[in-house]
RNA sequence: GGGCGAUUAACUCAGUUGGUUCAGAGUGCCUCCUUUACACGGAGGAAGUCGGGGGUUCGAGUCCCUCAUUGCCCA
């Protein structure tokens, strides 16, 4: 049977994750052994992968997958997010193109539109989850509209209800003219645009004067309600008392002053719009003026504007600067560079606008949720997390938890005598509640509340919903898997969620709801640009594993992905992480090639098993490390190393052997024992790669998914260092050869001075490596022939070729600068009395030690330059 | 405008509590090599005033100040 020649992924991935499947590797329930718990954060059930979700899956399936090898009762919890704006958009969209307005359907009629979506498109992504090898216990996959998801989201309004602090009321809200509901401050983006700015002129009453104001918003005069100036400002003083008449409506408004005003902007003198600015809102509220609400919840202008009512807000901006032009009002326009809040979801233009909301005070909440952050009970990874954290969590607001969709759990409050209203779980114990104050109420008299709740009102219970601890806080399942241990995401979501499940932890379960936060980086294109659905700038994630094969993908994302920053995204590095499977493939493909005798096991091949065993420890102590500092790039660079560089560069190279000879079977049987230990570092990055050399090695039952993690054994140091000095050197024979041209094949002799003498003979390697024909030590200089040094010995290479003596002089020279240099610098530091007096001993110790070192390095390139001249 | 970071090789990043000539890794680049696991490979090599300036110290990539550039969060 021959081998291939490359790693072919598309006869390995589907075989394994089936086969994982099958075997139920990924299932957990509760047992004697201690969980590792993972809670995916939940994509949209309608979207579709990106390379955000292949990172951040990716490393969280590297987390479980290692978790599940060391012991752990592993559990992956999958799911997906209603996401009511986003999919609620989308349904709307449909409908749309059918001809079909949602307005012409019943909340019914269009719920069963939005579920038969979610059942075509819903948990697409999901599949995808499993292309990339993700071990998630599919038995738990939950949704947060499922019946118990969202009893308990309802059961926790009517609580903290009752707890009182949820509260309804009119406030200026973020209002969303194309989803056309409210949003919370979240869900809004800031974006720096060009716009104009209007200087506008209005006329006083009563005078020929006229104030000018600055706006970028013109529309929105129709809306006025004062005129502010600064107090302070000399140039308005004399307007105390005297009104001002809003051109076009010709609306009698106050002139109002406040220090609030900024003098230096625009003319100093501000515009008041309650009705459509937060900022206006307060003063219009500590002046008792006029709100006059010109805006339809569509964005169009509505009756009370008096003008250009029905037209589109931006349209009559257009429209508006015109007519003021024509009426002489317009004093000028500036091109301007402010700051605009976009809806998340629908990327609309957000109007600050007055209306009734059902909000929530978190400031009791946040509490205890900053406390046990900044103590690192709760740990994030990297830290710097935690001050843009504290920042949010000091200065907390309300939260806006009502949407005006249908798409999402309906808020359970019922209204009844037209504004009074009771909340409870259902309707009967609303009814039960209303007639307490009203015995005539009947169950018709109740009308619920057409708004939903937030999507991320459930999403913020997900590590408690998942395991029903909400409904069932003392079930078996939440004891067991709660606190969960690592929480994976992007840190677009820190308050949106990850802040938010922080205090629904406390508050529901009185602990935190994960140990670890680890932040992934933004994943950008080659142009640095945020990869979205929107701009479409994300390559398809299934299309690369199809090209790279998912164990390949998985490495390129992670090659590059340290903690916290944004990972500009480069299809090379998953070539790399291609190349990467396809070199592990050949390694194996070699040793599968040899073939094995009793023949006596060489001294080389001895030396190389002692060395690797103790590099493979020391390094599995530096990847477990890693992991335990989620350094979870540097874990696998620490694997890559290992891979290529000890284990085929020099392991490989050493005991293979020459061509046409057989293997020795001690070798052979080491050399596989490494080799599987090197599959299993390797299995939470390359799962099915790993899986399926695992398999081809050897016919056995046991799959390395749920193989032992490697243990770390012992670190021979010395043997370590001394291995470092015969790599230096063979790489001296190589530069040699290659500087002379000497083919590979052609042995050479080598004759050493040892000036030092090193404590492991690891001479059987460098014969086997630099192909040499001898190897022994001399006391005498070699005329006439290439030399190397390592360290203070020396290395001769007679050959019979001419040397070049000139240059042979150059290189010696170079050197012996650079250590004169050396040198120099270590008597400086010693020459230096407060260094000597104030640095710790061993510091001049060993300085002195490194002058030493230079002196007897000096003396030896001198002679040698002597011989030569 | 406020807050928090970042700035080290062409690119992406390491660099712990200041202490080896400590400036490092991977990729890329250059040269050579179809050699008997792999050209998705091998061997060798070049490459950085550690953003600028100042300070503390015997000693600064590392600590402090300042300026510049840049990113994120919030208003």
């Amino acid at each position: 049977m021959s081998i291939p020649k490359t790693y072919n992924p598309r006869n390995t991935e589907d075989k394994w994750y089936a086969h994982w499947i099958e075997k139920g590797y990924f299932n957990s329930t509760p047992d004697e052994r201690e969980a590792y718990t993972i809670v995916i954060p939940p994509p949209n059930v309608t979207g579709v992968l990106h390379m955000g979700h292949m990172l951040n899956n990716t490393l969280q399936d590297v987390m479980v997958r290692r978790a599940r090898m060391m012991g752990f009762n592993a559990c992956w919890v999958p799911g997906t997010d209603h996401a009511s704006i986003a999919t609620e958009a989308k349904v709307v969209q449909k409908l749309a193109k059918e001809g079909i307005q949602k307005n012409d359907l019943t909340r019914n009629e269009f719920l069963e539109h939005a579920f038969d979506w979610k059942e075509k498109h819903g948990g697409i992504i999901l599949e995808q989850l499993k292309k990339l090898g993700a071990s998630c216990d599919w038995k738990r996959t939950k949704f947060t509209m499922d019946d118990e998801m969202s009893e308990s989201v309802i059961k926790v309004f009517v609580d903290l209800h009752q707890k009182g602090l949820i509260y309804r009321g009119v406030r200026m809200v973020n209002w969303d003219p194309s989803a056309q509901t409210a949003l919370s401050d979240e869900e809004v983006i800031h974006k720096e645009v060009n716009s104009k700015l209007y200087y506008i002129k209005y006329k006083i009453e009563g005078t020929n004067e006229t104030i000018t104001i600055a706006t970028t918003r013109p529309e929105t005069i129709l809306g006025d309600s004062a005129i502010c100036v600064n107090p302070n400002d000399e140039r308005y003083t004399h307007l105390k008392d005297k009104k001002a008449i809003v051109p076009l409506v010709d609306r009698v408004i106050p002139i109002i002053f406040d220090e609030y005003v900024d003098m230096e902007f625009g003319t100093g003198a501000l515009k008041i719009t309650p009705a459509h600015d937060i900022n206006d809102y307060q003063l219009g509220d500590k002046y008792g003026l006029k709100t006059i609400d010109i805006l339809n919840d569509d964005g169009t202008l509505s009756e009370n504007a008096s003008l250009y009512v029905g037209k589109d807000r931006f349209v009559v901006r257009e429209e508006i600067a015109v007519d003021l032009k024509t009426k002489g009002c317009l004093v000028k326009m500036e091109e301007y560079k402010n700051k605009i809040g976009f809806s998340e979801r629908t990327d609309a233009v957000i109007e600050p606008k007055l209306s009734m909301q059902w909000f929530f005070k978190m400031e009791s909440f946040s509490k205890p949720a900053l406390e046990h952050v900044m103590n690192d009970d709760i740990q994030f990874h990297p830290p710097k997390f935690k001050n843009t954290y504290r920042h949010w969590m000091e200065n907390i607001k309300d939260w806006c938890v009502s949407r005006q969709l249908w798409w999402g759990q309906q808020i359970p409050a019922y209204f009844y005598e037209g504004n009074k209203y009771v909340v409870a779980e259902n309707k009967q114990d609303a009814l039960t509640l209303a007639q307490k104050e009203n015995p005539s109420v009947t169950m018709d008299d109740l009308k619920q509340d057409s708004d939903v709740l937030d999507t991320w009102f459930s999403s913020w219970l997900w590590p408690i919903s998942v395991f029903d601890g909400i409904r069932n806080p003392n079930n078996a399942e939440i004891s067991y898997y709660y606190p969960t241990n690592d929480l994976i995401t992007g840190p677009d979501i820190l308050f949106f969620w990850v802040a938010r499940m922080v205090m629904a932890g406390y508050e529901y379960r009185g602990e935190l709801p994960f140990k670890n936060v680890y932040l992934t980086g933004l994943v950008r294109d080659e142009q640095g640009r945020k990869m979205s659905k929107t701009l479409g700038n994300s390559p398809d994630p299934i299309k690369l594993i199809k090209k790279y094969g998912a164990d390949g993908v998985r490495v390129g994302m992670l090659l590059c992905a340290p903690a916290g920053n944004d990972i500009p995204f480069d299809e090379g590095l998953c070539e790399q992480g291609r190349n990467f499977s396809n070199k592990i493939w050949n390694a194996f493909r070699l040793i599968k090639g040899w073939e094995v005798s009793n023949c006596k096991q060489p001294e080389g091949s001895k030396k190389a098993i002692n060395w690797f065993e103790s590099k493979l420890s020391k390094t599995i102590n530096e990847i477990d490390e890693s992991y335990s500092k989620y350094r979870i790039s540097e874990a696998l660079m620490g694997t890559y190393k290992l891979v290529w560089d000890d284990f085929c560069s020099w392991y490989l190279e050493i005991v293979k052997p020459n061509y046409g000879s057989p293997i020795d079977s001690t070798t052979y049987a080491e050399t596989i024992k490494q080799l599987e230990k090197i599959l299993k570092l390797l299995h939470p990055f390359m799962p099915f790669l790993s899986e399926e050399i695992w398999h081809l090695i050897d016919n056995r039952k046991e799959d390395i998914i749920v193989a032992d993690w490697p243990l770390v054994g012992i670190v021979n140091e010395q043997l370590l260092s001394d291995f470092e000095n015969t790599k230096e050197v063979v790489a001296g024979i190589r530069t040699i050869r290659k500087q002379q041209n000497i083919a590979n094949k052609e042995q050479l002799e080598l004759l050493i001075i040892e000036n030092q003498k090193s404590n492991a003979n690891l001479d059987a390697i460098v014969v086997k490596l630099g192909n040499l024909s001898s190897i022994r030590t001399t006391i005498e200089k070699l005329n006439g022939a290439f030399n190397f040094m390592v360290k203070s010995n020396e290395y001769f290479i007679p050959l019979a070729g001419n040397i070049d003596v000139a240059l042979e002089i150059e290189k010696l020279k170079k050197e012996l600068d650079y250590t004169k240099g050396f040198l120099k610098s270590t008597e400086t530091k010693l020459g230096n009395e407060r260094f000597v007096n104030n640095a710790p001993q061993q510091v001049v110790a060993n300085e002195k030690n490194k002058m030493n070192d230079a002196k007897a390095k000096i003396e030896i390139i001198e002679i040698k330059i002597k011989n030569l001249s």
